[in-house]
Parts: C-alpha cells; sequence; structure tokens
RNA sequence: CGGGACGUGGCGCAGUUUGGUAGCGCAUCUGCUUUGGGAGCAGAGGGCCGCUGGUUCAAAUCCAGUCGUCCCGACCA
C-alpha cells in the first residue's frame, strides 16, 4: 500500500506550456516524469511503476515464447561497430565519445553489434541453436528531434530481442513467434493496435512488421485494407499496377512546345493548360549514392522516396535542390521533363496509363503537350514507386484502402545474414560444415508503448489506464481524514485489500475533497473507492469505476469483496 | 540543418514597444474558518529577469554574442 503524503507525486492543475501531446501533458501534470534535458526524462516514482509494469509483461510474454533475457552495456566500443560497418553508416544519431585513452566508444542506439558478439564467441554448435537473448535496458539515440514527452525521447527504455537459426527456415519460425508474442503483450496492455508491413530502415534485412497503436497523435501514416488483414506503414504500402492506358489521346500528334510562363506546380500548369493533374508527367529529379535519377510519376501521386531508395538498392537518395536541378536539365525546377533527358530514368507504374501527356520542356516558362511514353522518351524501368493513397485498392483483395495515423510501439526484423556474416557468426551443423546463422531482431519502446495507452485511453479529466498497466490498481479517497470514522474505515479496507495482493494507493492527504477527485482522475488509476461521512456513518461505501464513470454504494462489510470483482473483471478485460 | 517562437519565484503568465531597480494567479509555509468535484480570510517565505559583453547616470526593457527550450519541415530503430 501506498500513502500518499509518503509518496512523490506532484500534480498540478495548470500544462507546462512545452507540452503539446496528450500523453506528454498529462504525465508531466500527473508528477509522472520529468524532463531533465530535450529528449531526457527522470521517471518519477508513479511514471516508473507504470514502466515496471509494461516490462512485467515483456518479460512474461518473451519468457514464454522462449527468449532468455540478458542484460548487455549502454557503452559499446566502436571496434564493433566498425566490423558491422555502422560506425561509418549511422550517422549522427550515434552518441559517439573517447574515453581517458582516447578509446572511441558509442552509446548503444540497438545492439546488433553486441549481441552478435556474444553469439559468434558462445555458441559453436547447431545443437546450441535456435536462441532467443533479449533484455530490456536503457538505450540513447541522439535524435534530430525528440517531441512529445516519451514518445520519443533520446534516452529511452527499449525491450530488444535477437534470434539466431541455422537455417531461413528456422528464423522465419523465430520470427513467428515473436509476432504472435508481441500481439498478446499488445492485447494484455488493452491497445487497439495493427501489425503492418514496414521498410526495413538502416538496420536491414529482408522483411519486418511494425506493430502500430492506432492514434491520432501517431508520427507515422499506415494504411489498412476495409476487408482483409493487410495493412503497412505508408512508406511500403504496394499499389496496383497498372495496365491500362487510360489517360491522354490515342491519336495525339507529334509533342508541341507551349508557353506556360512561371506556371511550376501540378496545380499551376494543369489549371493553366486546361487538364487534369493525371495526365501531366512529374519529373522529380534526386541525387542518390548510386547517382542522379530522373524518377516519373503521374500528377496525380506523390513519389515515396523510400520505395525510390529501396529500388535503386541506394543508401540514401534526396530530391535534388536548385542548382542540382539546373545541372541537369538545364532550367530552374518547375520545368523538368523526361523528353531529351540524359539522366538514368525510372517511371512509377502510374505513368503506363498515360498514352499522351504533358510533361516539363526542360525550359523555363515552357511544357510539351501531346507527350507519348515509348515514342519521345523511354525509362529505364516501370516500378512501384508512388505514395499509396486512402480509397487505393489493397494490393491482397482489392478492397479499399483507409490511412490512420499510428505509433510504432514494437518492430519485428528478419535480419537475414547481414550482421553474422560481417562478424563471422557461424556453428557448425550435423555435418560438422560452418554454417552462419540467421538472425531476427525485435523491438518494444517501454515509455513510448505507456505514451501510447495515455494517448489511447484518456478524457477530459486525465489518463485512463488498462489495468494491467496502471500504477495501482485501486485509489482509495476518505473525503475527511479529520473524521475518526472515515479515516477508520479508510484504514481497514486499505489494509484488507493489501492483504489481498491488491496496489493500492491511499489518499490520506487532508486536503479537500474536490482536489482528491481531480487527482484521482489525473493520474487514471482504474478503481476508485470514496468513504464520505455520511455513507460511512450509514454504514456504505462508494465504488466508481474510472472509465465509465460508474457509480455503485456498497455496504462497508461487502466492499473489499466487490474490490476484489472489479479489479479482477478489469484485468479479465486486458486478458492479463 | 532550414523556417518560426520563447527563456521573468516550483507551474502558468504580465511587464520589454516608450530604460527609472519586479508584479499577478496557482502552488508552498503559519493561524483560524471550511470539508462530496481544484475553498475563504489574515500573514509569511521564495526571483543576480537564461548567460556574457556593450550602450547609459540608470537595463528585465536597447544593441551584440552565446546557451537552452518548443513548434513546423527535412530526417528517422
Amino acid at each position: 500500500m501506498i500513502r500518499y503524503t509518503q509518496y512523490l507525486m506532484p500534480t498540478t492543475k495548470e500544462t507546462p506550456s512545452d507540452a503539446e501531446v496528450v500523453s506528454h501533458r498529462l504525465m508531466l501534470r500527473g508528477g509522472f516524469i520529468r524532463k531533465v534535458a530535450s529528449g531526457i526524462y527522470t521517471y518519477m516514482p508513479a511514471g516508473l511503476r507504470v514502466l515496471r509494469k509494461v516490462e512485467r509483461i515483456l518479460r512474461e510474454e518473451m519468457d514464454r515464447a522462449g527468449a532468455q533475457e540478458v542484460l548487455m552495456p549502454a557503452v559499446i566500443p566502436a571496434e564493433l561497430w566498425q566490423e558491422s560497418g555502422r560506425w561509418d553508416l549511422y550517422g549522427k544519431e550515434l552518441l559517439r565519445f573517447k574515453d581517458r585513452a582516447d578509446r572511441e566508444f558509442c552509446l548503444g542506439p540497438t545492439h546488433e553489434e553486441v549481441v552478435t558478439d556474444i553469439v559468434r564467441r558462445e555458441v559453436r554448435s547447431y545443437r546450441q541453436l535456435p536462441i532467443n537473448l533479449y533484455q530490456i535496458q536503457d538505450k540513447f539515440r541522439d535524435e534530430i528531434r525528440p517531441r512529445f514527452g516519451l514518445m520519443r525521447g533520446r534516452e529511452f527504455f527499449m525491450k530488444d530481442g535477437y534470434s539466431f537459426d541455422m537455417d531461413e527456415e528456422g528464423a522465419k519460425e523465430s520470427y513467428q513467434k515473436m509476432y504472435d508474442a508481441y500481439c498478446r503483450i499488445f492485447r494484455r496492455m488493452g491497445l487497439d493496435f495493427r501489425a503492418v508491413e514496414a521498410d526495413t530502415g538502416n538496420i536491414g534485412g529482408s522483411s519486418s512488421h511494425e506493430f502500430m497503436v492506432i492514434a491520432d497523435s501517431g508520427e507515422d501514416s499506415i494504411v489498412s485494407c476495409v476487408s482483409c488483414a493487410y495493412g503497412a506503414n505508408v512508406e511500403k504500402a504496394e499499389c496496383p499496377s497498372v495496365a491500362e492506358k487510360t489517360v491522354g489521346s490515342k491519336d495525339a500528334g507529334p509533342f508541341r512546345k507551349v508557353e506556360t510562363p512561371g506556371r511550376r506546380t501540378i496545380e499551376e500548369v494543369s489549371g493553366f493548360l486546361g487538364i487534369r493533374p493525371d495526365e501531366l508527367i512529374k519529373t522529380l529529379l534526386f541525387e542518390t549514392s548510386v547517382g542522379d535519377v530522373a524518377v516519373l510519376v503521374s500528377g496525380a501521386f506523390e513519389i515515396n522516396e523510400v520505395k525510390v531508395r529501396g529500388f535503386l538498392g541506394a543508401e540514401w537518395v534526396r530530391l535534388a535542390e536548385e542548382p542540382k536541378v539546373r545541372e541537369l536539365t538545364g532550367t530552374p525546377s518547375g520545368f523538368a521533363g523526361p523528353v531529351g533527358l540524359s539522366v538514368r530514368m525510372i517511371a512509377d507504374l502510374s505513368v503506363r496509363s498515360i498514352v499522351s501527356g504533358a510533361t516539363g520542356a526542360n525550359e523555363k516558362d515552357a511544357h510539351l503537350v501531346d507527350v507519348v511514353p515509348g515514342r519521345d522518351f523511354e525509362p529505364e524501368t516501370y516500378a512501384d514507386l508512388r505514395m499509396v493513397r486512402e480509397g487505393d485498392p489493397c494490393p491482397r483483395c482489392g478492397a479499399e484502402l483507409r490511412v490512420s495515423r499510428g505509433i510504432e510501439v514494437g518492430h519485428v526484423f528478419r535480419l537475414g545474414r547481414k550482421y553474422s556474416e560481417k562478424l563471422r557468426a557461424v556453428a557448425l551443423d550435423a555435418d560438422g560444415k560452418e554454417i552462419v546463422v540467421v538472425m531476427g531482431c525485435y523491438g518494444i519502446g517501454v515509455g513510448r508503448t505507456a505514451a501510447a495507452a495515455i494517448e489511447q485511453h484518456n478524457d477530459a479529466d486525465g489518463m485512463i489506464w488498462p489495468i494491467s498497466i496502471a500504477p495501482f490498481e485501486v485509489t482509495i479517497i476518505p473525503v475527511n481524514v479529520k473524521n475518526a470514522d472515515v479515516a477508520a474505515a479508510a484504514e481497514k479496507l486499505a489494509a484488507d485489500l493489501d492483504a489481498r495482493g491488491v496496489e493500492v494507493f491511499f489518499d490520506d492527504r487532508e486536503e479537500r475533497p474536490g482536489i482528491k477527485f481531480k487527482d484521482a482522475d489525473l493520474v487514471g488509476i482504474p478503481v476508485r473507492v470514496t468513504l464520505g461521512e455520511k455513507n460511512v456513518a450509514d454504514g456504505f461505501g462508494e465504488l466508481r469505476d474510472r472509465k465509465t464513470g460508474e457509480t455503485v454504494r456498497v455496504e462497508l462489510s461487502r466492499l473489499a469483496e466487490e474490490v476484489m470483482k472489479m479489479v479482477a473483471r478489469k484485468k479479465a478485460e486486458c486478458g492479463a
């Protein structure tokens, strides 16, 4: 049992001015976290309790799935990262520093190198595999832009796990086990989530899924099919292939140049020429790690840079800026076109639907009309390169796709041999042959998950915790602690529940009732018992559900029993 | 890194335009009253106005630099 008078949970009525999203605001107001520097926080007692609850669920499910907990260091020697090649690739997000002897280190943002190092040293035989190691550990990433409290911090707790198998088949099984464990984890935390197909980013690997908590404040956009189970990050979402040529005139004559003074954007040009945006072919110039590339797309769509990067197999791609555009096309941006362009050229599938259309003329204040793909220019290839849109057909079943916002709380990757090859993590198979092991990696942001839970469960009065991760299960409010009967009844109930293993938060402060009620709502403890003078004198107490606001009067003799029932019911709702 | 804004008691803010030595609300402490949805009265404590330098008889206020923070964008396990 925790007594409020002996607990540091400094709640505030007013919202700190730098908190923008609801989870950040409520965590600050509830006294759960305090900021130390940008993206760096102290977890106050109540906030830490929530994190520990999340961690407990993580441990239970990871252990259940056969993973073993380890704890790796936060400080990692540069050599390991140089071995994997990421020392040079990871960029400024990796915080680097030197020790007294001038040796280089970094603060680990993720631990593929360290865990692979362990496995290559300790695992010799196929008999020791598969193995799955995880940890819950403090990570540091020097984010370009930390924001929204625990949602995107620089220092944060992450559950990161890594699987090692002898072959792809086994790796796939390990991946599936983690995928299933993740579903159980987020279900137990009462979250509305989707597992969606995702880009592998700079972790690398062959395929991955992100676990997204649906929330408008989410930083990611995801699409999901209204009919089947397909879901994907918009960065990854497949767009339908286009077979039919439906746009423009089949008997277009030779292309013609038209004056388009000052018209650069799709809206300006299509408006000026009196045509639809999808009758334009947009030409975007990219600088990439594999050279300059022109990317074509129908004017009705946007290019997806992640897909472009993936298609090219490039480390990075970047939309070219004015001077570079001028160098490649001879004109300021806004007038680039594929005709006569001597740059490597690829086109999105949407361009296939165009029989004839308008393009930039590579000349200031001019565009070309009646341009025919295949006749007037020929891209190296057509590929899926555009951004998906709400209403697009599902690539699996053809039904409609919806776009929603999500918070990425977990991410699972099939890494293949990317790290095990670089670090030479090998084991002998049954024939005595050396095999490079196949890896998977699996992460969950602990604080971010807690923040996501608030984003999804709150109202005007404060947080509404799912009981599985609430800082406490029950709060007891004696309305007036100076009334001896009230105080006695409250003490008795608190001791009673405590003895039954319930996590009780006892508001024994000499505060006015209004303050106690407001604080209880703010902190969002799922079950509240109120003991007022009149009720206690009549032999009653009051039981209230934070989520529904539903309140029932219960005889004092049955109160503990009823509280237990309500707690049990709430636990069952979480499947905990 | 580009754009915008802000740094004044613990929190939220005013004061800066027009320089004259710091104020309001909440919170905190003491006393009395009050006790079912952020009480009332009386009193008290707490601020080198982010930092450094400059202008001036005089700087929270004007100028320069610097640090920090937030928002939008780019970026992103």
